[in-house]
DNA sequence: GGAATAACCTGGATGC
DNA sequence: TGCATCCAGGTTATTC
């Protein structure tokens, strides 16, 4: 499932073969693959066309590439949420339709293959690619955006100074959070928030506007490197807990990254279609049943805001009485 | 305004 | 073998 590893991958990934292309032309396969965008499929295609990528910019789960040319007053990014199984694949002009293929744009490159030599991770094509949004679970979507002023000021996110503006983010990404590994991120702001949330600290790390980027492998896997109880109230932590907490999150997603993002059942894959290895340092997720690689404790898995939340009982405890209805036996790994 | 929950969606896994 | 059901989860709308 693409959380910031993932999409941070695919956004690097991106950079440097769609910046400076062409938009020659737009195919919308299916048009549920819009829902963000205001206008119909019609609409998003005319938009699009002749316009040019500037870059590749993101924040949180959130992408965008920022669009040339432009009301400087009014400027325009195409936005990208890869959902649950979105994906954004390079590939060749004419090959063929990928499975769940919901919308494809023809792209000129501006430079052509030799231009980016110095990137050996980039695709070489002849000076046309094809830039393929794949979704087989359909909550993702591409739309068109307009660009606004950050509530801070700062750059928007992470690629973003390759607008005319850095601190400009898509309107329907304003409301979220920056992430942990942006510098822009305020780690005070963040502690006195968490004071203010009866929540359970799992529920806090999946709202995307206290903190982005976090989704439900990575809240597991820092909760358990932090020892804290997915239950375990926010307001109730104290600031060094929270500060630890901080410090396992951006340790988990620097890990991941490293390692090229989780992979599950082929649902991420980067630009070029290959799967990440991270799945295989999981301590707590999709482990119902293992040993806890701490303490040996049999991971459990509970039902948690209609998904599954995965820790060790014994030493991810809660400092009150826990509550235990929801919990299932540990079963086999899927 | 905070908190909790349901709905959206599809394909693989599982059970019968 | 075929059909029905469950499950995965990010975001948002709705309800309390």
């Amino acid at each position: 499932m693409p959380e910031l590893p993932e999409v941070e991958v695919v956004r690097a990934g991106l950079t440097p073969a769609v910046t400076g292309a062409l938009i020659a032309g737009v195919d919308v396969i299916d048009e549920r693959a819009l829902t963000r965008h205001v206008g119909g499929a019609a609409d998003f295609a005319d938009r699009l066309s002749g316009r040019t990528i500037l870059g590749a910019a993101r924040r949180g789960k959130f992408l965008w590439l920022p669009l040339a040319p432009g009301d400087a007053e009014h400027p325009e990014a195409l936005l990208a949420h890869l959902g649950m199984s979105g994906q954004l694949l390079l590939r060749a002009p004419g090959a063929p339709p990928e499975r769940h293929e919901r919308i494809r744009l023809h792209l000129v490159t501006r430079d052509g293959p030799s231009e980016r030599d110095d990137v050996p991770a980039a695709p070489r094509w002849s000076g046309e690619l094809d830039l393929v949004f794949v979704d087989q679970r359909t909550f993702g979507s591409l739309a068109i955006d307009a660009l606004v002023t950050t509530s801070d000021g700062q750059p928007a996110g992470w690629g973003s100074e390759c607008a005319d503006d850095p601190a400009r983010v898509p309107a329907q990404a304003r409301h979220i959070a920056r992430d942990p590994l942006d510098p822009a991120f305020d780690d005070r702001a963040f502690r006195d928030l968490l004071r203010r949330r009866s929540s359970g600290i799992k529920r806090v790390l999946l709202d995307q506007t206290v903190l982005s980027g976090v989704g439900n492998i990575y809240a597991d896997e820092a909760l358990w490197a932090a020892r804290m109880h997915p239950e375990q109230s926010a307001a109730s932590l104290p600031t060094r807990a929270v500060t630890r907490l901080l410090a396992e999150i951006r340790a988990v997603l620097h890990k991941a990254l490293a390692e090229g993002g989780t992979s599950f059942d082929a649902q991420y894959v980067n630009v070029n279609g290959e799967a990440g290895y991270f799945a295989h340092s999981l301590n707590a997720y999709g482990r119902t049943g293992e040993p806890c690689p701490r303490c040996g404790g049999a991971i459990v898995q509970v039902r948690f805001m209609n998904r599954s939340s995965h820790y060790c009982p014994r030493c991810q405890r809660l400092p009150r009485p826990a509550r235990t209805h929801g919990a299932v036996e540990p079963g086999p790994v899927r």
